[in-house]
DNA sequence: GCAAAAGTGTTCTCGTTACACCCATGT
DNA sequence: ACATGGGTGTAACGAGAACACTTTTGC
């Protein structure tokens, strides 16, 4: 249930005191493409504790807010991005951390989102941030707080939905080849795929992606231009796309 | 980040005072099989608001508690089950629902689990709950709060999971038969599979289950007697069984 | 004997794999 | 010319689907 009648008795009225308060945040972890890599966004810490460490961003959620909508305001936020341009990323919740001293200052409880976006820019430090920046995922050191399991959980997670599901079009641009989809798989799992048969895959999933018409073609530097893609209707896989 | 601070200055001694406090409590989506159906635990609820209505259980995080620790805690007390009995119930986070209004007296954000266990005896109102019942899966009613989208959401799961991973052995008992565990994908998925397919399928998959040595036999009413089987140590499905 | 459930075998089909090969572009 | 990446073709393999059949129990 939901605000639990605590021992079965108490006065109609509820009275707020009853509760033990915590503090709720979200942190997020942010992923994106750069140069056929996998990048975090991480700033460094201003404040003790951890001051001068790494760790993900993220922020308190406000008292009228829920914690999608305080993920997705943290985004704009420190990722300096335009909020336009943050309302398409694509946003999903990962998991709650809710250790009693995950933080030595007090109590928090913390609501983990994922982010993802085709080759985002360098942030710039909007937010409380000393310092933010996209590094590549596997350089960072250890994190501040509980935040290398919460970045671990992201990155697992990411892995295995790209094999039952669409998302890897969340790390594309609205119009892509099929090269770079393949880039999103090879990146986020660090395996080479067949060409051949990865787009034999892709094709022949209905709604995964879907044929631009005008069948302008594009180079991503030098090769035979590939044709364009958008994201399909689909938002499974079936069936998947397993790992090698 | 955790507790960020807020607008990048404040005292470093942190005033507690300065953050919204939120209530923070747990709900339980728990399933079990009972006469090849799944069933759900419910509880009716005793007070205002949705009094009468039917509830999932759950209750508070106490102070120096984690949600999962919580989790398992209003297990024991709302199934009335013994503490070593619950302690052995599978239980893993499902998500966190934290909408400003989803309760009307307060801001509650409810971190939500699933528990699955195999044939779980018939509840006593152990805790503050007027009444505790095993519902079959889809004949409940309207749920109270957002309990009706949590219990979907906690039913999609299960149902996904059972293609790959070994979670189905969490609904049976410690040693089972083949078609128990047969019996577990066709309650959850609402469909029959195909016996000698599904029994190559398990078998062919290594860690999936594990004949039990002593290769007594047991019945299951009638028919011939089937061997029995232990849960296997692997925690993965390579390759999945999928959904017909 | 009959029903019911366990267990074995077989065939067909489809998806995946591992290649070889051609095409179009930049340097 | 050659390197690079896009795109097509194909043969072999393996997993899954469908279904027939035998075995062993209770009634």
């Amino acid at each position: 249930m939901t605000a639990p009648d605590q021992q079965g008795s108490h006065p109609p009225d509820y009275d707020p005191r009853a509760f033990p308060p915590f503090a709720v945040t979200v942190d997020l972890a942010v992923f994106t493409l750069r140069a056929d890599r996998l990048h975090v966004l991480l700033i460094r810490r201003g404040q003790t504790p951890y001051q001068g460490d790494w760790a993900l961003p993220g922020g308190f959620v406000r008292p009228r807010e829920s914690a999608g909508g305080a993920a997705r305001r943290e985004l704009a936020e420190e990722t300096g991005l335009s909020e336009a341009t943050a309302a398409h990323l694509h946003l999903e919740q990962l998991a709650t951390y809710s250790e009693p001293d995950r933080d030595p200052r007090m109590r928090v409880v913390s609501v983990a989102y994922t982010a993802l976006g085709p080759g985002l820019p360098e942030p710039r430090g909007g937010g409380d941030a000393a310092d933010a920046r996209w590094l590549p995922y596997g350089t960072q050191g250890p994190l501040a707080f509980d935040h290398d399991a919460i970045l671990a959980d992201a990155h697992r997670r990411i892995g295995a939905k790209l094999e039952y599901t669409c998302l890897a079009t969340a790390f594309c641009p609205p119009v892509f080849t099929l090269g770079e989809l393949r880039g999103v798989y090879e990146a986020v799992w660090g395996v080479e795929l067949d060409r051949p048969n990865f787009r034999r895959k892709v094709l022949s999933t209905p709604g995964f992606v879907q044929a631009v018409d005008g069948p302008p073609k594009l180079t991503g530097g030098r090769g035979k231009p590939a044709a364009l893609y958008r994201a399909g209707g689909a938002t499974a896989l079936h069936p998947p796309l397993l790992r090698p």
